[in-house]
DNA sequence: TGCACAAGGACCGAGCATCGGACTATTTTG
DNA sequence: CAAAATAGTCCGATGCTCGGTCCTTGTGCA
């Protein structure tokens, strides 16, 4: 994370979080041009609700945030609309996080930017090695995903 | 940024970010076994202070952030004897923030576990794949990075 | 050469995000 | 069934974030 050489080559943490944060810009972009304008901690949680709904639990750990911190930031894309909490009928003392009509707005209104994004990646990097990279990132997600790692 | 197949399929944005924060996890964690606990936001804007310093408005374009935001932030890096502002020579009004010796220890401590990330990668990857994946960013880079494109 | 305007930063203060600790409701375990 | 574990919420303190404003130094133009 700390590397000397800023500019001229910067490490891995770097390459990896400047085109993210450039994706991220774009879609933040679309969505208030769209008249979403939700904060980025906001969109962080979101966009790691899974469609059958996420317990609270599980996106704290998977965005490394404390729980209430995530509960405070599902209050307010409750209180938004975008999400809405019921309770899991597998655990009752679980609630379940899904995403409610309003949310898929965000969604829609995502999906184009990405792809766009993507194509433009592409054209710069040619398809083999967009396809590449691709997929060196899904195989890596498998040792660094704390999702994925249950009980490590 | 936001895609409905959040544990499935993840998509690019989040490809991207899941292992870039297992390495800032990881370089944290070292920092703080070394008696360093600065926090996350000081450690991202410290990290793109190049070596011959930068100045204030360099990193908040960086990092996407206002200037008086990394302002701060600076103030509490120097507080904590990482770095220290001084006249630019170039530009009377400006400072150029540099790091101090005792900033060059998190550098030092943060060199080997970033080589020994990526080393785990590698072997999870392949040397192929990973130099791939590493070429592929930094050309990426190239059309993401805000610092590169000056005035686009 | 002088003056208006731009650019780099610092200061102040309001608002709110973050997160530890304690508490309640449910499930699991022995 | 009690005891322990687990999901989430509530409360409150700390302090981060960032808009507005001001000061200083550079730059452009007549």
């Amino acid at each position: 994370m700390d590397d000397a050489s800023a500019p001229a080559d910067p490490n891995l943490g770097l390459l990896l979080y400047i085109p993210y944060r450039y994706l991220e810009s774009g879609v933040m972009e679309a969505l208030r041009a769209h008249g979403h304008d939700l904060p980025l901690n906001q969109a962080r949680v979101f966009q790691r609700i899974s469609p059958e709904g996420s317990r609270l639990a599980e996106l704290a750990e998977a965005a490394q945030l404390p729980k209430q911190t995530v509960g405070s930031i599902i209050d307010q894309l409750e209180a938004a609309g975008y999400v809405q909490r019921s309770i899991d009928p597998q655990d009752a003392r679980a609630r379940l996080v899904s995403i409610t009509p309003r949310g898929q707005q965000l969604i829609e209104i995502s999906l184009p930017v990405l792809h766009d994004v993507e194509a433009a990646w592409r054209a710069h990097l040619g398809a083999r090695r967009t396809l590449q990279l691709k997929e060196a990132l899904t195989a890596l997600r498998e040792i660094t995903d704390p999702f994925l790692r249950p009980k490590a």
